[in-house]
This record gives structure tokens, sequence and C-alpha cells, in this order.
DNA sequence: TGTTAGCACTCGCTCGTGTCGAGTGCTAAC
DNA sequence: GTTAGCACTCGACACGAGCGAGTGCTAACA
């Protein structure tokens, strides 16, 4: 499609620009990229590349600004994947060992790696669980009115609330109610708890029965909000930092949509489950308008039986692509080492 | 110290200040805050202000704005205490009864409620606990390999870890360890665990000797990061908002210091256990270099026997003190009913 | 036929100038 | 003590000239 010379015109372009910001001349290409050609060969090239829609000016005079289709083209065809530095390397792997036994904390350490290495805004998604199950119950005791309910899933979350009462069972007693419980419950999602099943544990509690229905509303609830995906972001600061968004209202309708649950869902795009690897998404190729200056970086992660979550990196269209998509892909990499360890089964596409 | 005319006068350039961020001329004073004299006596009136050092001007012929002098002044002797909107009332009561029972989220609530009614940001500091003692500690299992370790301490807070074993013991098996645990550990701080004492307890653990060490290392680790002091932050975006932060590079500076635990506690202050009530510190009052062009408005908070905690408001020079004081104010009292709900006996300084 | 030097042209950027208006300080009159 | 009037200051804004980076076109050259 494209002879060598262009290709390395385009290619010098798109370098420079994701470097400087600025429209770059027929004169620096000449001068920094040493193409054996002048000046004015490369302007006859660089019109040939407009007409390709390639790249676009600005104004009649301006150097030459990649188009979204150039910027597509670059990351299809020119694009060379780097390997992760030694020290990036290493701080990932930092991160695992830190964190390979805090399931809760890992995704809001992943995004925080992956803005700390790119500088880019980074969004980080839970898998969807589909029927999370219950694990172990544990009732423990807190004082004469109180005590605290201890619930373990089968994805390896543990949650804890304290369950208030007008008088709670000594420590005997919650013990063999915890076992109680864990014999009826353990295994079952929060539908497969019946009728019938409700009225064997009553009788089992015998004096206790009136705890159990709290307990029972508290479990409901608890895997209720497992259910729900969490959504974690980092370094969304680091927007400042870019010309392309030094309009304060841009900057503020982005930081607005980072902060916001529903809009961080429609960023990531439902359902996202779909697409294996990493995927680029050049400006105007988003779905919403809002990014439709930006461009993202994503990729899926997928735990068997589980659902897909997703991770995810935005910046101005002129981003360093190259190392978004190593960086994005080492950390992919982390996650499924994570999920094995923890014994989730990753499925994570390969990209 | 001022007559009743120069009072009025400083009151609504301060005022005018506030809400508009332009500086005041004397005929907008005479128009919109109706005195009955005319614009060239309120001119009089300013000079003798700008001799006072309570007001000043940017350029020759510019309007008055309050000098730092004029808006401590503004705050001590003129500043009207405003009573909460009913809006804001109901927001802080339902804030208290949705995490009256989750002591972990309230501080983090407390942040976004404050930055939420005020639209500055906020930052909320946990008291620092001096000596967390272990109330309850119990064993659950979760596999072969793995068991849950759930510790609660005296100050209702609830952590939980997976240790990981070459071989877990089973169920009935970790429930006696949990009592032996609990009768050995209850009621003690981690510098109380001694030799003797867990002699005692590998007596009593048997064969099961081998899971005790690992268990004390990691209680101690838990115990050590509940001693570690959490802040939080809310609303930093907001400060894109204000025309004196228009700069880029105080913006980020800013976003900087806020992101940065080290540098929040510096904003707090340290000891900030001293002073009691509501503070109000102006522009050069701060300490920090960074912060000599902000206001900061913070109060302290105390749990008894365990420390001081700090929630504050940062804002520009210019800042709606009477909100901002009255909102702070409203957020202790709410502090101190949950910190009283949970029994933790709060001592809260009068504001 | 491809490449290059030269040149006219475009257009954003910067800087100086002029004008406008908000605001002040001073003075004289009430 | 208060006010109207007036000269003065100075930032904000608009306008225009000059500059320079960059382009497209053309003619000459290998």
């Amino acid at each position: 499609m494209l002879n060598d010379r262009k290709f390395k015109i385009l290619q010098a372009i798109v370098n420079d620009y994701i470097e400087t910001a600025e429209p770059v001349g027929s004169r620096t290409i000449a001068k920094k990229y040493g193409l054996g050609v002048s000046s004015a060969t490369i302007r006859n090239e660089m019109s040939d590349l407009e007409d390709l829609g390639l790249i676009s000016q600005l104004h009649s005079s301006s150097g030459r600004v990649p188009s979204a289709k150039g910027y597509r083209f670059f990351v299809d065809s020119m694009m060379q994947r780097r390997a992760l530095a030694p020290d990036e390397s290493l701080f990932l792997q930092r991160m695992i060992i830190e964190n390979i036994f805090q399931a809760e904390y890992m995704m809001q350490e992943t995004a925080k790696a992956l803005s700390r290495l790119t500088n880019y805004p980074a969004i980080v998604s839970e898998p969807h669980m589909k029927k999370t199950a219950i694990k172990h119950v544990q009732l423990v005791p807190l004082d004469e009115k109180a005590l605290l309910l201890v619930l373990v899933t089968d994805t390896k979350t543990v949650k804890n609330q304290v369950v208030n009462l007008s008088a709670a069972p000594g420590y005997e007693t919650l013990t063999s109610l915890s076992a109680h419980l864990n014999r009826h419950l353990a295994g079952l999602s929060i539908r497969e708890i019946d009728r019938e099943r409700i009225d064997k544990m009553l009788a089992e509690f015998g004096e206790n029965a009136h705890v159990l229905m709290p307990i029972l509303g508290i479990i409901a609830d608890m895997i209720q909000a497992e259910d729900d995906v969490r959504v974690y972001t980092s370094g969304v600061k680091n927007i400042l930092a870019f010309p392309e968004f030094s309009d304060k209202a841009t900057a503020e309708k982005i930081f607005h949509a980072l902060e916001d649950r529903a809009s961080l869902f429609e960023i990531l795009g439902t359902p996202y489950a779909e697409a294996t690897g990493i995927q680029v998404i050049i400006g105007e190729e988003n779905a919403l308008d809002l990014l439709k200056s930006c461009s993202l970086i994503k990729a899926n992660y997928t735990i068997d039986n589980q659902g897909t979550g997703c991770i995810a990196l935005i910046g101005p269209m002129r981003m360093d692509y190259a190392q978004a998509v190593s960086v994005l892909s080492g950390v992919l990499t982390n996650i499924r080492h994570v999920i094995d360890a923890l014994g989730l089964r990753s499925n994570g596409g390969t990209d």
C-alpha cells in the first residue's frame, strides 16, 4: 500500500508528534530522521500521504499531524512492540508478590501500577461474577449486643459485617451455630437458599432461631454487593500534563467521567466480554462523545465461569501506543499469574 | 477599631470578592450594598481600610481585594455562622445511618460528604491509635492449604488475611485453636505477647504448633497496619473550578500534594492534637509554601485514650468561610454521634 | 522520471499601538 | 463630613505590521 519511503515518513511524523505534540514539518523530518532526501521530496510525499487521509494539516501553512486513520495504520502496521524495561518488570513482579494474598486490593494496585508506569489514567474493573457462592460462614463474638459475621465466597474474597442484636449468644453457642450454618450453606449461591432449608435451620437453631433471619439477610446483602462489579481508577490527574487537555473545561469533564461509576462502565463498554487481546480504540472510534478526542487501550481478562473484567488506559490520540500496549500486556500477564496462584483458573485472552 | 461604616464596607468587599473573584470597586459597593452614601465617600473609607492593611490593590487603578489580614478580621469579627440548610442536614443524617456500622468506611464517607457539600477538597485522617489491642481472633477454614485469620480490635475494626500453609488443620481443630488463641490473646496489645506466653501457647497447640508462629506474625503485621494512621481525600478535582488555580502548574502541584500521604500529614500539621474547635488558617499563616495562597479550615476530633484525628477543607483564600465552617461543624457533630454509637467515647473539641 | 533548489504564498504568533472603561485620588463646593 | 467633577492610571481588547515556519508549484538537473 505504501512504498518504503512513505512508510518511513509516516512513521517519523507519528513518532515526532507523539513526542513533541507539535505539527511536524518537512524540514524537521529531513534533518531529524535522515532519510537521505531533501525536504522538497518529503513535501511531495507528505502531500500524497495527506491525499491518502493518513495525515492532515491544521491550517494551510502548518506542519502535518497524524489523522485518526494515520494512528490506526501506525498501530496496525508499524508499531514496534516494546519489551518491558528491567525496572518496569521488577516493579510489576514486586506488585505480584505484595498482592497475591490480598485479592481485594489487587485491582486497585493494578490500576496504580498501570498509571505509575505509563503516566496515563488507568481504569480497572473487577470481573462480573455471575453467581457468587458461599464457601464459609463464621460468627465471631464481639460483645453482649453484637456479633461479627464473616463470609468467605468461592471467589476468595472475604467480607465481614457487624450484626447488632438485642442479645448476642456467647462464644460456644456461636461456634455451634457457625457449624450449623456451614453445613447448610456451604457451596450454595443465594438463590439456592429456599424455604425448606431455612425451616430446617430454624429448627436446628432452637432458642437462637431469632438470630438466623438477620444473619441470612446480611449474607444476602453481602453476596449482592459482591455481585456488583467494582471499578477502580488511578492517575487521573495525569491528564493535566497533556496539552490537548489544557482546556480546563475538557479536563474537568474527563475528571468527572472518571469519577463516576456509570460513565466508567460506558467507557469500558458493555458487553465487553467478547474481544480477546489488547484492543486499541482511536479517537472517533470511541462510542462516547467525550472520548472522541482520546484513545483507549484496553484488554479483558477472564476468570473461568465467573466472568470477564477489563483493564484500560486512557490518553490523548497522540499517546505512546507502543509503551501503553506493552505495559498493559505486562500487567495482563501479572493478573493471570495472580489468578492462577489463587486457584481461580484464568482464561485471559492472549494478545 | 473600625467604625460602623468601615465595618460594613469591609464586609461588603469580602463578601463580594468571595462571590465574584473580581476586585471590588467603590461604585459596586455603593450600588449593590446600598449604604446610603456615594461612591466617593466609600473611596475615602476604602483608602483608610487600605492604610490599615485590611484590603489591597493589585494595581493603582483596580478595585480592592481583601488582604490576608482582612480575611482574618472577617473570620474573627464579622463572619456570621450559617445554620445548615435542611437538605444539608438531611444529607449528613443519612450518612450517619448508612455508615454507623461500618467504621472502616466512615472516614472515606466523611471526606466525600465534606467535599460534596462545600465543593472544596476535603482531607480526613483517622485517629492515631496508640496501642491497638486484640479483642477477638478467629481462624476460619478455607481449603487444604489455607485458612483465614480474622482479627477484631478494640477499635471495632475487623481485618482478615489468608494464611497459606503446607497443610491446614480442619474445621474442628481450627475451632479449638481459635479458642486457645482467644484465651491467651484477648485484651492484649502486641507488646504484651511475650516469650513466656508464646511458650504456653505452643504447648497447648500440640501437634499444630507449627501454625502458631505464622499466625502470630500476621497478627503483629495487622496491628502494625492498624497503628498506621490512614488519611483520605475527596473532591480534589474541585480545585479546577477556582480561577486562582487556573494556572495548570499550581493545580498540578496541589493535586500532587493531595495524593501523597506524607504531604497530607504536613498539611494537617503535626502534632495536631493540641487545638480544639474549628481552626481557620489563612494564606501566609500556613506553614507550607504550597498553601501560602490557600486557606485551610480544620478541626480535630478525639477518641478517648486512642488519639486525635483531623478533618479539613482546602480552598483559595477567597473561600466561603461561613459555609465551610458550618459544614465542618456539622460533620464534626456527626462524627461524634457515630463515635458515641460505636461506644468509643468521643472527646471531640467543642467549637 | 525522480529529485532538488528556488520562490511566492499562507497563516499563526508576537509585539507595539490605540482605544475603552473601570476605578482611583484629589479638589472644590455644598 | 459628604459629594460631584475631573484628571489620571492601568488592564483588557482589538487592530495591524512584521516575522518565520511551512507549504505548493515550477523549472532545472541527473
